[in-house]
Formats: C-alpha cells, sequence, structure tokens
DNA sequence: CCGGGACCGTGACATTTGTCATGTAGAGAT
DNA sequence: ATCTCTACATGACAAATGTCACGGTCCCGG
C-alpha cells in the first residue's frame, strides 16, 4: 500500500531533486507536484493524494492559505509544512491551517520520507527544537494597527504612504509606528520590522 | 568513467535531495558534502572532485569566496555556483572567481546534471536569460563609500553608527547616503538597500 | 451603572534623516 | 601648468521620522 503524495514547491531544481530522494522509498509515490500556491488545490482534487507535502514561501498565493483550503476540499489529505525558515508564527499558524506537520529544510533528508509515514499513521510531525521555540517566542506583542504599519513600511515605503494605504493620519501611523518600535526594543521601524518579520510576527 | 562531484549546500534536506537526484545519474557520483562554506576547501582536498557545486548562501563563508580559494588549491576542479537568487552582480562575481558556471534552483531538474556533463566537457554554463539580465543590469553606479555605506545600514542601523563604524562624521554618511539614493531612484536608504541588495551591488 | 484597561486616533514637539552648496585631493587630457 | 572630471568630506538647512501627552471608544468585571 503506498503513500500518494503531492509536492508543492516553487523552485523547480529543488523540487525535482525532491522528487528524486521521495521515489527511491519504495512504500511513498508522487501523484502530484505543483510550483505555484494556486495550483495546489486543483492538482490535489485531480489526484487525490494522501499526503500534501507545501512550501509555505511561492507565488500564486501561500502554502499555508493552500493548507487551509485543502482542509475543506480534500479533508482526507494530511498536510505536511516544508519550509526554510523555523519561525513561530509560521508553526503556529501552520497549526492553525490544519497542518499536521512542520518541517525543516535545514533538517536530515531522512527525516522526510519518515515525517510522511508519521503522517499517515495520524501522528503529528513536528521538529521538537522548534517547538521549545514556539513556545519561547510566544505570541505577539502587536496589536492589529502596529502589525499593519509595520507590514506597509517593510520595503522603504515612507510613512505618508502607509497612511495612505491605511486610511489614517501620518501622526496615527508614526505614533503605531513608535509603539511597535517601544514594543520591540528597536531603534528604528526598519529594525523593528526585521525582527517582527523574524519572528514570524508580520 | 564517472564524474566526481562535491556538493556545498547549506540545507541539509535539499542538499541529501541534490544527492538523490544526481545518485539516479550512472555517470555521476557524489564524493563529498559540505554544509559550510568553509568545509568546501578541506572536503575537497580529501575527495579530489572533478567539478565542485556550490551553493552561494551558506553561514561560514559564502560559495563565491569558496569557489575563489578552490581555484587556487585544486586547479583542475570546475567550480558550478548553484544559487536561489538571478543577481546580476553574483553572476559577475561568480565568474571573476573562476566559476565556469552559473545554474539557479528555478531551473528544471534536468539542467543540472547536463550542466555538470557540459562543465566537464570544458563548456561554460550559464543561464541564457540571466546572461541578459547581467548585461542589462550592468555595473553597479554605487562608488565605494556609497556602497560601504549602504551596505552598512541595512539591518537598520543609525546613520550614527555607520558613521561609527566606517570613522566618518555623520555629515558625511548623510552625503554618501544621499547620493546612492538618488542614482538609484529610491526615496529611502531603505529602499535603496533593497534595490541595490537585488542587483547583488551590495 | 461605573470604573479600569486595551486599542485606536490625533497634533505638538524634538530628533533623525535627506538635500544642497561648498571645498579638497588625485588622475588624466590638452 | 592648467583644466576637467570624479570621488570624498563637511556643515547648514529642510523634510521626514519618532516621542509624548491627550481624548475617544469599546469591552469586561465589580
Amino acid at each position: 500500500m503506498t503513500v500518494r503524495v503531492l509536492l508543492a514547491e516553487d523552485q523547480a531544481m529543488v523540487r525535482g531533486a525532491l522528487s528524486a530522494l521521495l521515489s527511491l522509498e519504495e512504500d511513498i509515490e508522487i501523484v502530484a507536484e505543483a510550483a505555484r500556491g494556486d495550483e495546489v488545490i486543483p492538482a490535489a482534487l485531480e489526484a487525490r493524494p494522501d499526503v500534501a507535502l507545501l512550501d509555505i514561501e511561492m507565488p500564486g498565493g501561500d502554502g499555508l492559505s493552500a493548507a487551509a483550503s485543502l482542509r475543506e476540499s480534500l479533508p482526507g489529505c494530511r498536510v505536511l509544512i516544508l519550509t526554510t525558515f523555523g519561525r513561530a508564527g509560521y508553526l503556529r499558524r501552520a497549526l492553525e491551517s490544519g497542518a499536521v506537520g512542520f518541517l525543516l529544510k535545514d533538517s536530515p533528508a531522512a527525516e522526510l520520507a519518515a515525517g510522511i509515514r508519521r503522517a499517515v499513521a495520524g501522528e503529528r510531525v513536528v521538529d521538537p527544537s522548534l517547538a521549545v521555540a514556539a513556545l519561547s517566542d510566544g505570541e505577539s506583542p502587536l496589536t492589529g494597527r502596529e502589525r499593519e504599519s509595520l507590514a506597509a513600511s517593510v520595503n522603504g515605503a515612507t510613512i505618508a504612504d502607509v497612511a495612505r494605504k491605511l486610511y489614517l493620519s501620518e501622526g496615527t501611523v508614526r505614533n503605531h509606528l513608535s509603539t511597535a518600535i517601544k514594543k520591540l526594543g528597536a531603534r528604528n521601524r526598519v529594525e523593528a520590522a526585521r525582527l517582527a518579520e523574524r519572528k514570524g510576527w508580520l
């Protein structure tokens, strides 16, 4: 009885390599591949996989929202998230989205097949060190507006730009950014954005 | 006659997957692996590969400088750079470092083995679209000090911090950043840094 | 109902950042 | 020798950013 796997990963060479890696396993079969977030659902409906292996960072919609929709349209399919970044916020959101596991590309290659088998067996698959980090990092201290303001100013946008985008006064945006900066112990909104980003709070 | 390959890539799972992919080829053999930049030279001296496949972004020294040292300590070994980012500056620096090829992780998986064979045959291996981009992007318009000032202010450092680090007056740093901003058509030093970074000019 | 308390919104004010005019030094052309 | 061009350095000034004190709304527990 082989496990039917859908593989979603945007970098073609990595996708092909992972496919080769999994094809070495007798009991695992790649039945569908996706290069973009919005290709996941159609491919899954077509191929009916037992397990979906999703990257987070993809063009056309990220893996977390794909996981959520997959949860609805194909409830029997277990979702495993496979990503580069061990951000606590990612893990939390992944589990909220109905994923049963969270693997890091930094982990040994052998854990991939093992994780798939454990997912099929109904277990949760989470890197232990990552779970600890998620607990210690905890929840985001940012309020909704603070998060929005910070997120809108990541790529060099002016405060005036952010204010326009959020339909707020410039003073208000400055204030939200200021409190965010203080909460995160940063010197700038730039540094604040970097820190929040790294924790997965954006 | 099999090709002996060294594989340097920091993400263990990707490394294992690429290894599996290449092992499927009859005429290719992985004789060494490295997870960090500074492991490349020792591993190469030990295993004497015909081809070194190097990622750029690695802890412990990047793949470009590893390529340069490899050029000296093992001149017979062809160097192929394998990276996520098709930045023009990366390509230029890679070729300056003595690499014979430059592959993108976005390319199809089949190009990897093909690229290795072409490298062994003495050909240059460069993605054509990337070569065009490199030519159109051209050289960096930034002067030395401008580049330094920008690079020092990427992660949210204050102008005062940058001035201290470079032993300059604050006004001077402001001026270098200002010209850099104007040259790149940016609104901020943040945006300027992002643009320059993406072109590989940092 | 009546405080807290959390979140949001705003303008005044101080600090930081970006722009400009100006000056110096070296390299190459005339 | 002089002229020109580029890179570098600096301080004065204008514009953007960060901080602060203040109100308003909503919700929850007493």
